[in-house]
DNA sequence: TTTTAATAGCGATTTTTTTCTTTATTCATA
DNA sequence: TATGAATAAAGAAAAAAATCGCTATTAAAA
């Protein structure tokens, strides 16, 4: 499908580039055309050089005095994450992320494409939340195999978490994106990704306690 | 107000330190006494040594043949994170994500306490949610200054959040929780760390992309 | 044209983070 | 009490990531 070699991309390359894409896209409807590392640089207060490298390992090349063309970066970035063409993908547990996951558009554009949701409150079930359909958990894993899904997104409580990855499993789904607090145990090929609020608040709280010292 | 002498905990170090201790709080729940490296680098398919490292930068000695002690080790990082005192925040913009965090109970747990959420709609504005009062984003500033609020959590949309951020600096908020997808313009002694769904997301593709031509 | 300033490019260096290796400690068992 | 096995501890090595210093390029200004 891609023309692209798959190379490794080292993982704070990735994320960093999937932050400049949304601030470019910003820039871009602003009018601006092209962009410097150095402007870059000082809205992210990163280091000019470390985005120079990363857009290079993303395989775009700037123009000395002027900087990036806006619109290059942008496809290259798209084309390098596989946002051209859309995952469909599965979401269990509709509960207030999960219901929030949900609503959420802009993953269209970014490559994910939530069509189908699933929980175990007959309440929800039969219902539609933000246009997307919800079925009973049950028949998550046989829908999952018919439609050839792979992606499977996890907002259940910790205690289910494990339980529902394995259903995703069972159903054929090759990588799972957990938004549950807990340590998911997984067979070999299968890929995990987890997202931890709380890891991003720790940071955000121990950052602001070393300010505090820093001034007193 | 702390003991610690306040050293500098490695990022990665930090955001691994929170994850453990969702698990030992589940380990614990099970009536697990005690742990090894072993089997919690089993359980994140991480190395042993690293985990070591981890818990003896939080300051955590543990006894050879038995593991660590999983109550120390929870109190430990409780306490390195500085989750023994609750932080009061408070949330602009009650969309989808932000609801869903007024919400999520387990944050209280965690350090942070939200008092109070504002946005701009009229619909929202008085009435509560999941418990939490919704105010107009006019009034933010100064009730942040009246109470000492220190922290914001800004879930606004992208276009708007500059805006809403110079706003809780104006009220004297010293640190940012940003899930805008934006880059934040902020000065100096204000902290900021933003949480990118998507680049989380772009990783898992890319980490499945990577497992396909594994093998293929 | 020539000069100047801003910028990308590229290789080298440094720093940080992770992993490996070896040693020491502790518990269980004989 | 000795022995063995599992584990933590500590230091060394390796790998990864970030940063620095310099060069080359380009556009604008003189």
């Amino acid at each position: 499908m891609s023309e692209r070699p798959l190379m490794v991309i080292p993982q704070p390359t990735l994320k960093r580039l999937v932050v400049y894409h949304q601030w470019l896209k910003q820039l871009q409807e602003r009018g601006r055309d092209v962009v410097s590392c150095t402007v870059l640089a000082r809205d992210f207060k990163l280091d000019a050089t470390q985005i120079r490298k990363d857009l290079e390992i993303a395989g775009i090349a700037g123009t000395p005095r002027v900087g990036y063309r806006i619109d290059a970066v942008i496809a290259s970035i798209e084309s390098l994450l596989g946002w051209t063409n859309v995952n469909d993908a599965f979401l269990a547990g509709v509960g207030n992320l999960g219901a929030a996951l949900l609503g959420y558009e802009r993953f269209t554009r970014q490559g994910v494409n939530i069509i189908a949701a699933f929980d175990l409150d007959p309440a929800k079930i039969g219902t539609k939340i933000h246009g997307k359909p919800v079925f009973s958990l049950t028949k998550m894993a046989p829908l999952a195999q018919r439609m050839k899904i792979k992606i499977g997104i996890l907002t259940v409580p910790a205690p289910a978490a494990q339980t529902v990855a394995d259903l995703m499993i069972a159903g054929g789904i090759e990588a799972i994106w957990n938004f549950a607090p807990t340590a998911l145990q997984v067979p070999e090929p299968i890929v995990v990704e987890s997202v931890s609020l709380a890891s991003s608040f720790a940071v955000l709280l121990n950052q602001l306690q070393h300010q505090r010292h820093k001034t007193t």
